[in-house]
RNA sequence: GCCGAUGUAGCUCAGGGGUAGAGCACUUCCAUGGUAAGGAAGGGGUCAAGGGUUCAAAUCCCUUCAUUGGCUCCA
């Protein structure tokens, strides 16, 4: 029998019989590890802890505690889902089933039968059951010709599909129990470390997520291999549903929607507007630190204006429809993006090189018709407002300035606190050209402009094909959310179509005609969807120098409020805003009630205070913190602020 | 837009072919309070909208609208 190297993580080498499987050496250093190897990275790829190893070879150890262990984990609890939904419901036609985030989905077809919520834990019970059977996953390599045979006879189309996609020789099949798929693997060991599961929702997807195709249904579960484990993933999703944005929007009285405005209109209420109009002073200051000149644009455009810049051909059928006048033939649109107005304003006179770069913001509201079941609380809106702003510049100027905007926007995001977010080149799709406008050169030249100017800059960043706007890449800042979905907020996009649409020029230095480039960005994205994934990171409870009321005054007794009148008059001198609670309340119910608005610093005054001239503080989320004159808050609170 | 779920008071929700319910919130009165809910009384509903079945519909059926979980889309 030949050995075989094997390169442990640490770095150490051992050797092993040729076929040992990650199974076996696990075996080899504990017993414990052994019962807990979920799969195996063997030469960098991940396998089946059960398969063997035939040459020498890096090898990591999966376990639950690495994303990859999970992943494995869940993958093969799909597989198990799987084979209860064939035991409960036979001749079901299963598309594809991996791993996500956070547990697992399998696409099916159940024929005749409708799932509902209903059956959910009869399934869960199933998969519980066969889990406790122990049945170990097997893989088996097969030809195509077999492949196709055994799926004909089962009658699965859809898995035939998928065949067709996959070369002979490179197929494998994976088996447990009663239940046999098609699939690259790996999978765990066996079934019996599934100690506990949930299936949390049932939902329609397209095959292939193409939606000239068959629904399916897909079940979305998650399972783990302790019972603990589950119930505090249940709670923790229940805390991230106290703090969803549409929930506290409300409480707060942020902001609101109205059936009769219309669906995906959000109405900002004092509060909310007060937020938003802070968040908005605060880039433009440093806006004009940078250089931007701010402009204003009306709501509407012609018709033409749009047909010009290319977004009528592409968006004009699915948009809202343009807007007649009682002249015949005039038409306008509700502005969908402010580019096109800011090109006009580029061009009401020749440029110099020596005015660029020339960098024109607007907090712009544009309108957009989303699909309604794509409507989500401020995240994503029908109506909204950028915070925009292009730069006209030289094609030499691009990479110094996409990176004063990559400075810019990561200065505003990390100032808001948010410290995961991935920046996301997103770049052609190379297979569908005809989504894009714009010439190859003009793609190339952005496409690159963008890679240099990013990796000069000390960020990280992942590649998305296909992601890109139809006139440009663009570079995407991505934040999750409370219940840890990925939206894109800021944005940075480079644009040489668009001053070829609109004749953008400018003289240069040699007394030629040249076209400018355009750097479209959004630091905070649109103020709606920003302002929602800051209430959901904040939980509401806003930084000291943004939140609506800074502090509430509460008297203890309503012969206080003279007093308190006077306190309020001369915070305001400082400029540290707030209001008093005048209600004929208890001071324990109006403490409660202003820690439930989140109010971040209250200030209790009775008659102790008023005698002495002082005030109570109390903050937020941590109580009494003593007594002080109103000169010694107004130091506190100047410190607070700096933190 | 597609698949599924949901829609009862301002909010959270119970009920369910035969006179519409609770808690909180709101209003008024009493209490003038000491660091997360003081007490009492009162007002409040076309049960999302429209149509159908029925002696009778908030309840059953259909349509529409909105909300919601996904899918597709996202300038």
């Amino acid at each position: 029998m030949n050995t075989i190297n094997i390169t442990l993580p640490d770095g150490s080498v051992r050797q092993y019989e040729e076929g040992s499987t990650a199974l076996d050496i696990a075996l080899s250093i504990s017993e414990g590890l052994a019962r807990n190897v979920l799969s195996a990275t063997v030469n960098g790829e991940i396998w089946d802890a059960f398969r063997p190893i035939y040459q020498d070879a890096t090898l990591k150890l999966n376990t639950w505690n690495d994303k990859e262990g999970k992943s494995t984990y869940w993958h093969s609890s799909a597989h198990l889902m799987a084979e209860a939904l064939e035991a409960l419901y036979p001749g079901t036609k299963f598309g594809i089933g991996p791993a996500i985030e956070q547990g697992f989905y399998y696409d099916v077809d159940t024929g005749s039968v409708t799932l509902t919520a209903d059956d959910l834990p009869k399934i869960e019970a199933k998969m519980l059951e066969l889990a406790k059977q122990k049945s170990e996953y097997i893989r088996k390599e097969i030809s195509k010709a077999d492949a196709i045979a055994y799926f004909n006879d089962k009658g699965d189309e859809y898995k035939l599909e998928l065949l067709e996609g996959l070369e002979d020789g490179n197929i494998t099949f994976y088996s447990q129990g009663n239940f046999t798929d098609l699939c690259r693997g790996p999978h765990i060991p066996d079934t019996s470390s599934v100690k506990a599961v949930k299936l949390t929702s049932l939902a329609g997807a397209y095959w292939r997520g193409d939606e000239t195709r068959k629904q399916l249904t897909r079940i979305y579960g998650i399972t783990f291999p302790k019972a603990k484990e589950l119930t505090e993933y249940l709670e923790m999703i229940e805390e991230a549903k106290k703090r969803d944005h549409r929930k506290l929007g409300a409480e707060l009285e942020l902001f609101m929607f109205s059936e009769k405005v219309g669906q995906g209109l959000p109405m900002w209420l004092p509060k909310g507007t007060q937020l938003r109009e802070r968040l908005q002073q605060f880039l433009r200051v440093e806006q004009e630190k940078r250089g931007y000149q701010m402009v204003i644009t009306p709501h509407i455009g012609s018709k033409s204006l749009y047909v010009t810049s290319g977004h009528y051909a592409k968006y004009g059928e699915d948009s809202f429809q343009p807007i007649k006048t009682p002249r015949d033939g005039e038409e306008f649109l509700l502005k969908p993006m402010n580019c096109p107005h800011h090109c006009e304003i580029y061009g009401v006179r020749p440029r110099s090189y020596k005015e660029l770069p020339l960098r024109i913001g607007e907090f712009g509201t544009v309108y957009r018709y989303e699909q309604s079941g794509e409507l989500h609380g401020l995240s994503r809106v029908r109506g909204f407002t950028q915070d925009d702003a292009h730069i006209f510049c030289t094609k030499e100027q691009v990479k110094g300035e996409f990176q004063n905007v990559l400075e810019l926007t990561t200065m505003v995001i990390k100032k808001m606190g948010f410290e995961n977010f991935t920046a996301q080149i997103s770049l052609r799709d190379p297979e569908k050209p005809e989504k894009y406008i714009g010439s190859d050169e003009n793609w190339q030249a952005a496409e690159q402009g963008i890679i240099d100017a990013v990796s000069e800059f000390d960020i990280e960043t992942v590649t998305a094909y296909g992601e890109a706007a139809f006139y440009g890449p663009k570079l995407d800042f991505m934040i999750k959310d409370a219940l840890g979905r990925s939206w894109q907020l800021g944005t940075i996009q480079v644009d040489y179509n668009l001053p070829e649409r609109f004749e953008l020029e400018y003289t240069g230095a040699d007394n030629q005609t040249h076209r400018p480039v355009m750097i479209h960005r959004a630091p905070f994205g649109s103020m709606e969807r920003f302002i929602s994934i800051l209430i959901e990171h904040t939980a509401g409870k806003f930084p000291l120098w943004l939140t609506p009321d800074q502090f509430a005054l509460l008297p203890i007794s309503d012969r206080l409020i003279p007093y308190c009148k006077d306190i309020l008059t001369e915070l305001a001198k400082h400029d540290i805003r707030g209001f008093i609670d005048e209600r004929a309340e208890s001071i324990g119910r109006k403490i409660r009630d202003t820690e439930l608005k989140r109010v971040p610093l209250m200030l209790i005054v009775g008659d102790k205070e008023a005698e002495n001239k002082e005030v109570s503080v109390r903050k937020q989320g941590h109580g009494d913190i003593g007594s002080m004159s109103v000169d010694a808050f107004v130091a506190f609170f100047n410190k607070e602020i700096e933190a």
